[in-house]
DNA sequence: GCTTGACTTCGAGTGCGCTCGAACTGGAAC
DNA sequence: GTTCCAGTTCGAGCGCACTCGAAGTCAAGC
């Protein structure tokens, strides 16, 4: 599929995909006898991978260290694996730390309602 | 306390902590007679309040409206209960978020785990 | 009374993650 | 066969949230 249809499936722009591709974070996408980028369904799910990984905060320097282990093959697994597992303890710290200012929040919002009770 | 000692307290640096004044994110600070500025207590649990807000993603621009309602006093109770309460929901869709990607995130642990094991 | 060091203001610089404009190319539709 | 459109590369620009350097001031300690 073309750059564009590509861009739908994973919600990036094109512009987006390529720059992806420029850093490092993607093969080199193979292109058809123009030039133009084709992208394959493995294209799409790496790149998905990739955005789940972005929205749980990973900067994109950790995804490219990410992406060159996977490009290394199986002799990584180990490496990549225990960069999942550091990750996936920052995130549960992080979903603690939500949950912790949550409770600032609802604080905040029953004393607002409290007050807004009183004035009447 | 002076600016490095409210710094210290709330866990921003002297500098943010003037960008954050300057912004409008906070009141003008008091000065003494040589016009350095002068913390309040209460200077502080407004600082504390606005770094919750700014981890939970909340944009500065958001942020500093809030400021400005808070100084309008009683009559914006109503508002920025709203404002917290759309905040709160974002922040919970957040949460929901990272728990959906921490799932991901275990499955590739998992996989990452029995290929190592097949390897050997 | 001089040094030190924490403060002041101002504007400029940084790092991150895109986002875009310009100039160009090549296949498809009429 | 020309128009059109989606693609290409390259480098520049942007928005956000700080972060810092420079030049100056002032109170406190020796």
């Amino acid at each position: 599929m073309t750059v564009s249809e590509a861009a739908e499936r994973v919600g990036l722009t094109t512009y987006t995909l390529r720059w992806y591709e420029q850093e490092g974070l993607v093969e080199p996408v193979d292109r058809d006898s123009a030039g133009r980028r084709r992208y394959s369904d493995q294209d799409v799910d790496w790149l998905v991978l990739l955005t789940r990984l972005r929205r749980t905060g990973m900067p994109v320097r950790d995804m490219r260290r990410y992406a060159e282990l996977a490009r290394q093959g199986d002799r990584t697994l180990g490496e990549r694996r225990a960069l999942f597992e550091a990750h996936r303890d920052r995130v549960l710290a992080r979903i603690s730390e939500l949950e912790e200012d949550l409770k600032v929040l609802n604080y905040k919002i029953d004393i607002y309602g409290k007050m807004e009770r009183e004035l009447l």
